[in-house]
DNA sequence: TACAAGTGTAATCAAAAAGAAACCATCCTA
DNA sequence: TAGGATGGTTTCTTTTTGATTACACTTGTA
């Protein structure tokens, strides 16, 4: 599955040259002359990193940014920003996880900053162990540990678990899950939810008197 | 035992941040405004990284790097190089292990790098033996013993093993394989691993009785 | 130039994982 | 307590992923 990347950019030349480079990278790209469309496509798509230029014609790049920000869409982003600005000011708009580059620049760099974002943002470097109660999960072997006992376990498997770890005693709806642990979100049924369920069940629990999770009906499922 | 950091750094608020960030980080930190001193620290502690602004007065950075590397010195350094040097020039002047960040930069991003590089070059026993259960690996013979008998084992098979012992216990993915084996990192398909993999395999376990290396389905490989 | 070694690529085969669907069980409410 | 809705379980099938093999390309050397 390819990272998808969202360029903005208004100096067609520029886009083009971009798209061309990235798609090289074997990137999936989609670019964009103007803010107009973006967001529809942000809804409905999985995008993993946006690039956007800082000096659109009408809209600071930041600016619209921020407005994502607000409607809660949290999607890294380089930002390209002209030479000759104040790099103070450029300090200060770059986020947590974003990053900017100063026109011109070098593609190579761009793609090795793409890199070092999506690296950070979409392979979750969460390492060492995670426990919880008799489960232990190693994220670095990728193994499961219950009542220290080594038990097999498939990626999907895993990354469900994982995913309930990290949330426990929350409730977990069936679309959150289909998001979170299978990505592609809606191109399964929500079935194949309780099949993986069931199954992750029968790994941590085979003699089901742990009850570890609990089935919210109506809602989704619940480690407790 | 902490990992010992030196950063090399002229400005004098740019080096407070970092001794203090990376001293957070648990790193054991010390500071130098600028070169003088730093060789004879190298010699008497044991140093684990080095970060070093490219632009120093007076010294290149790198050319003071190139001065320790000929006195024997091999401590890995990542350099802080200003933005606007043409960064053609700076991907050359980056050697093996070594690493480089444009200033301004994301500190989270510079401790994530820090990490990697200590992960793998202070396990990391340049000559010598590494041994893992019946494997003998010698650095300098660059020769693989295998239950006391003698292999042949070719350069790729030899570094892909080094890398699993020094990782083992951990999955490793093929990208990750790719990037620090093969070096070239995306040049080549993931399917190169699997060859690569079934053929150190035939070298180290031809009876397929010892099952060190396992495959993880949708992840990696494991040595184990 | 011819040969060999090393390694990447492509094609084929095999196995495992995961999804779909069918059917069963349980819960809830009227 | 009947019946619908929701979830569980099992089986079957599809899809994904990996192993293996054959072959091609490159490089060094006789």
């Amino acid at each position: 599955m390819n990272n998808k990347i969202i360029i903005v950019e208004d100096e067609e030349d520029l886009l083009d040259l971009l798209e061309y480079n990235l798609s090289k990278e074997g990137f999936d790209v989609v670019g964009f002359l103007n803010t107009k469309t973006v967001e529809t496509m942000l809804e409905e798509e999985d995008v993993n990193l946006i690039v956007m230029d800082r000096n659109l014609p009408g809209v600071e790049g930041s600016e619209y940014v921020k407005s994502l920000r607000n409607k809660g869409i949290q999607t890294p982003v380089i930002y390209l920003t002209a030479k000759d600005k104040d790099s103070d000011v450029e300090e200060g708009f770059v986020s947590g996880g974003d990053d900017y580059m100063t026109k011109p620049f070098n593609m190579k760099e761009l793609v090795l900053r793409i890199k070092s974002i999506l690296k950070r943002t979409t392979n979750t470097p969460i390492n060492g162990n995670i426990r919880y109660k008799d489960l232990l999960l190693d994220n670095d072997a990728r193994t499961l540990m219950v009542d220290n006992v080594l038990v097999e376990i498939t990626k999907l498997e895993f990354d469900l678990l994982h995913e309930f770890i990290i949330n426990k005693n929350s409730v977990l709806d069936r679309d959150y899950l289909l998001q979170n642990v299978w990505k592609n979100a809606d191109q399964n049924q929500y079935r194949t939810v309780n099949v993986a369920i069931t199954r992750l069940k029968e790994k941590i629990d085979p003699d089901k008197t742990k009850n570890y999770i609990q089935t919210i009906r109506g809602v989704g499922y619940k480690l407790y």
